[in-house]
DNA sequence: CAAAAGAAAGTAATCTATTACTATCTTAGC
DNA sequence: GCTAAGATAGTAATAGATTACTTTCTTTTG
């Protein structure tokens, strides 16, 4: 029972708020995450908390900030280097696959904050997230098209509602049974429809 | 202002409960929901729901109960009269498209119920409500591929997760877009992709 | 020593649930 | 039919817990 835990600088803390967040919204609905669950999985007291954030809706949006950063450049650095669309896609559906099954409570966190009314600056934050998703998406989508790799009378907007649809069934599915390993197991088979669903007759 | 409303039956301040939570989910949060805010949408006061639910939970019981009840008929009644598995599935995924767009809080419910941590009540209500669709969905989907209908190495249970996922994903497309009249437009074109990735390569 | 980081305690607001009381509805007996 | 009695359904107020955020004082660190 330390009373005072080392000091550490600001940004320290602020990474480590992040993390928190993600842990504990792994566990449980990230809207009843409070402040003071925050801070005690730190090891600090509340009040500490807002020695770095000025309101926890600002924790929110460092959160949002990080997975932004992370899952989309997961996301690129995974479609790079391959050459074939469709190859691509895969590639990025697993990419974000893993992403989620070490990070479970990211895609709670977004279809959270997407729940919220009016325009907080998380949930627009969201929004512009998976908009930037979705082009990267249709840009695949575009590409695969033209070169006859995939259907080409394909609804390329269908496509990608599917595409996300997809991991979203996953991680519904992980949260039903309870078990977060399922994402990984379930995952070839749920593309290989999808696979089938967009590819060329070939 | 009238102080004292008519006095209604338990049973029908029961369903009128219900239905509040129902439309409210539709505009905010579920868990977000307070008995203030559900006693005021019926025109009580706080107090009052306490008359006829022991708890809140007890609420969000008859709400399962309620979402239970009309989605499986509603799926069931889709699936009848139809002779082929194929055509099945897409009068159920329609009925159930059709089912949320008129309840658009009923999926939110679902998803944060299923993210409660523990054991309630509600949550089981919810993993056997979904339970038994998959198990509606895995009889159309094994008798379809019996038939010939389906692709002869189809693997069941991703194509189930699939199919609530192609859901999931509408619902979430709408949450982003703040309408939900989109489910229904783009319904049809990813059920299409869906299809083409479950049937026989005809 | 000065400034940053944290502890400890406090505040106002909000939430579920309870209490004591009151209004309305139903029904039995005349 | 009317009316009294009992059951049911409501209000208003409030208790007790919890929340995000503040304030004051203390410790650590460069």
């Amino acid at each position: 029972m330390s009373e005072h835990p080392k000091h550490l600088p600001a940004d320290e803390r602020r990474a480590a708020t992040v993390e928190a967040v993600i842990n504990l919204a792994a566990e449980q609905n990230p809207s009843d995450i409070t402040t003071t669950a925050i801070a005690q999985r730190m090891g600090l007291t509340q009040g500490a908390l807002f020695r770095h954030f000025p309101t926890k809706d600002a924790i929110l949006e460092a959160v949002m900030t990080w997975v932004a950063e992370r899952l989309l450049s997961r996301v690129d650095r995974a479609a790079q280097n391959v050459t074939s669309p469709l190859a691509a896609l895969e590639a990025v559906f697993m990419a974000h696959i893993d992403f989620v099954s070490e990070h479970p409570g990211v895609p709670r966190i977004l279809f959270g904050e997407l729940q919220r009314p009016g325009e907080t600056l998380p949930k627009r934050m969201v929004q512009t997230l998976i908009q930037r998703y979705g082009e990267r998406l249709r840009h695949l989508l575009e590409r695969g098209k033209a070169i006859g790799e995939l259907d080409a009378n394909l609804d390329i907007e269908a496509a990608s509602v599917s595409f996300i649809g997809s991991i979203q069934g996953l991680v519904m599915q992980s949260l039903i049974a309870g078990d977060a390993a399922r994402i990984r197991r379930d995952a070839s088979g749920v593309f290989a429809i999808y696979r089938r669903g967009i590819g060329s007759e070939s």
